[in-house]
DNA sequence: TAGAATTTCCTACAACTGTTAGGCAACTGG
DNA sequence: CCAGTTGCCTAACAGTTGTAGGAAATTCTA
């Protein structure tokens, strides 16, 4: 019932576009809203405002990167599980800056306010709920031990954003070896290190 | 002559505490002026426009971050060292967030225009270059050969620019072991690459 | 087929930000 | 005391966010 035209999940891919375009910056109701053929004012039927905008797109694509990421850890385990995970990661990044860019942009509130926050939130934090699960099956995959799986998650996650966000922000595009030729160096430290952490080395 | 008054360096120190107060996105003329007292139109006597003064921002900081890690790293080699200077940036970060997202917050063009660029870019770049070759004080005190210290200096940087930004986020913060706790084990397991890049192990 | 309900989209408007132009006032140096 | 220099101001315009209220289009129902 009612006309058909743009509703709110069409609203938030061609923002996701938009971001991947433009930058996560440009991710504005007036920019979108002209390249959507419309008056700004129409968006605000679909989203509650720019923050909520941009909070959705939040959502939007850390699904689509857990999707992604998933695929790619069908099968393995251990170093052949983390290259997969980090490789699927990373391809998600260069293949969609501005869509990576959303996914780290975003300051979770400590206590969600269910009463004044965007509708978005919590679409936004169960995404990140889900991508942190894959985080922790590559972990397990190599037999890391309960108390240790927080820690080798952080060291990993550490490990894989930081790397990306430096190449992506062009850190790496002026000194020699090509950051191709160094990324499956890091991930050989980083099976070692999850290596060394599920043996219960420590220190 | 003239009448003293702001000047760009107390406008661009303002904006830096500003950046710590409400954010680094609050950094914008007329917030800015209105913390100063003054009119947004008084500013652009200083900075040539916002984007101007967001990098000035960047660069000035950049230069206070590569002070404290140079401060903080007058002695010592290898493990110490590197404990010193991740200590630098990391307390840096936590006790001046926006300030540190400064310096995250800002794509180098990879050909700096210097004629249509504005005059704080080249500062930027000086400055990334000052922490750099803290960073690679760092991995040379390791003994690294000349042929991997490049690939020290990415996996360093991305493991503690990664674990502070992922921490400022708050990623940390809803799982058990507290940050500071995983924080040396981070060091340890990187301290450990670093020594195996040394001793020529690779692979 | 006529009408009602629903939803989309619009124009009009208010408030704020970034920016330019031009002018007044205050301080410094001779 | 005067000239030069400098800092700050008002005025004005374009662009963005967000609100209010209304007109059109489509679907459901009678």
């Amino acid at each position: 019932m009612g006309r058909p035209g743009l509703n709110r999940a069409a609203v938030i891919a061609a923002a996701a576009d938009l971001a991947d375009e433009l930058g996560f910056d440009a991710v504005t109701i007036s920019v979108l809203a002209r390249h959507l053929g419309v008056r700004s004012p129409t968006l605000y039927s679909h989203v509650t405002g720019a923050t909520d905008l941009r909070t959705a797109v939040t959502a939007y694509v850390l699904d689509e990167l857990a999707d992604a990421t998933s695929a790619a850890m069908a099968a393995g385990e251990g170093r052949d599980l983390l290259v997969a995970y980090a490789d699927a990661i990373r391809d998600f990044a260069r293949r969609s800056p501005g869509r990576y860019d959303a996914t780290t942009r975003q300051r979770v509130p400590p206590a969600p306010d269910s009463s004044s926050a965007p509708p978005s939130v919590g679409d936004a934090i169960a995404a990140g709920r889900r991508n942190a699960d894959l985080a922790l099956a590559v972990v397990r995959s190599y037999g890391v031990a309960e108390a240790g799986e927080t820690y080798a998650v952080r060291l990993m996650s550490s490990i894989v954003h930081g790397y990306i966000t430096l190449e992506l922000a062009g850190s790496f595009a002026h000194s020699d070896p090509p950051s191709d030729a160094t990324w499956p160096e890091v991930l050989d430290d980083l099976d070692r290190c999850l290596r060394g952490t599920a043996t219960g080395r420590r220190r």
